[in-house]
DNA sequence: ATAGAAAGTTAGAATAAACTAACAAATTTA
DNA sequence: TAAATTTGTTAGTTTATTCTAACTTTCTAT
């Protein structure tokens, strides 16, 4: 009945593949590569989560997660995020070094270990990387964000969350002293590159690329 | 290089053998009974940590584990005593309750992740077991504690630690308001079982069996 | 000193999770 | 639309860890 690590590992991928491509479906060859895993493993795997009703899986057809699956999914990612928000709030890590920690404890079966940190972290909605923390059922409350790159000149936004969060981009915006919550300004919008002029605290002129402003997301000031 | 799950937990178990039954050597048998795997898995196993150097193995003979396997297996209890200390301490947990979840945690790979919990627990060196906690190199410093079993009527003592520690037992300690650091006062040793009539705190009149009081590990008072 | 019990080993099989090689289906592109 | 590319599957292996059955060695007790 419980999952070996392996199994946790696939199901958090699917749904994590799942919410960035958006229609629900993960191709075999999207996880492989998501897991360095070839793909006939993959293959197999998805044979056996589909015989525990955690995935649709018809051949030569891309894959879904099933109720159950979400769930269960959705649960590992509860544990992975609640993990990553206390050690950065009670044992006082870095954003950039939980997520390997995180990764490994996730797996710790112990319903009262996970309820305990919840419950020391005074129940939180958003993690560290701003994504939303699934509840004790395994539902994500997606709050529908805008990316600052679809904002226009002129506009004041406050910075709400994070997308593919990586320790790369979590040191760029530390080093901008860019954190959640954080007020911004946009003075201008290239034309040519898409990049942004914006100001802040004290920084009255950061330009960042589309790139960066694409993985920022933001609640329009009114 | 790294050992999985299954050596470390082997490593633990050989440690913990070694240390109860003194001459530093393990019988196949009891390994196999310790962690509830059949004796010809345990042989292979043996076989297979000889061949990294973590254990003296010849057929026929009871193992010993190398000063690489001692170092190894202290450094995987160093782990899972700063974890349970760590969980009583900075989450509240009881006593009994943190073996389990210890045990899980042990096995994760991040250094920094346990200097991180030491640092926060001030760096200790005993458990709340009252079990030493090994130093970074594997290394347990046992001290010298006297079994309140040893003890004569008359004597008073310092509870300064717990031998083979079990759920149950704790509670037992528990419900008496029984902790390390308690001051006893042996009133009388029975000569036909060897129970003794102990008193402290609140409680003058407490019986305890024999093979409670071997399990509790005191200092005298001068 | 030896028979019987206990402890230990070998051989062979099972399961989970991964891989490579070879083939098949689906999609893209010219 | 047919060839080329990409994606997916099957079949067969490998490694880690476990097991049972059968056999051997060592210990123990008479």
């Amino acid at each position: 009945m419980t999952n070996s690590f392996t199994e946790e590992n696939y199901l958090k991928a699917l749904y994590n593949l799942t919410n960035e491509t958006g229609d629900g479906e993960v191709n075999v060859n999207e996880l492989s590569k998501r897991l360095h895993i070839k793909m006939p493993t993959v293959t197999s795997m998805m044979k056996k989560l589909a015989g525990k009703k955690l995935v649709h899986y018809e051949s030569y057809k891309p894959v879904k997660l099933t109720e159950k699956g979400k769930k269960e999914a959705g649960l590992i990612i509860r544990k992975h995020r609640l993990t990553e928000m206390f050690l950065v709030e009670k044992m006082n890590f870095g954003w950039e070094h939980v997520h390997d920690i995180a990764e490994q404890i996730e797996h710790i079966k112990s319903p009262v270990f996970f309820e305990k940190m919840d419950e020391l972290l005074g129940f939180p909605k958003i993690d560290p990387h701003g994504s939303p923390i699934p509840d004790k059922n395994g539902k994500m409350v997606w709050k529908a964000y805008d990316k600052l790159s679809d904002c226009k000149a002129g506009e004041s936004v406050t910075l709400a969350a994070i997308l593919n969060t990586t320790s790369e981009f979590l040191k760029f915006l530390n080093s901008r002293e860019m954190q959640l919550g954080l007020k911004i300004k946009i003075k201008s919008v290239e034309g040519f590159d898409n990049s942004m002029v914006i100001s802040y605290g004290k920084r009255q002129n950061e330009t960042l690329s589309h790139v960066v402003c694409e993985r920022l997301l933001i609640e329009k000031n009114k």
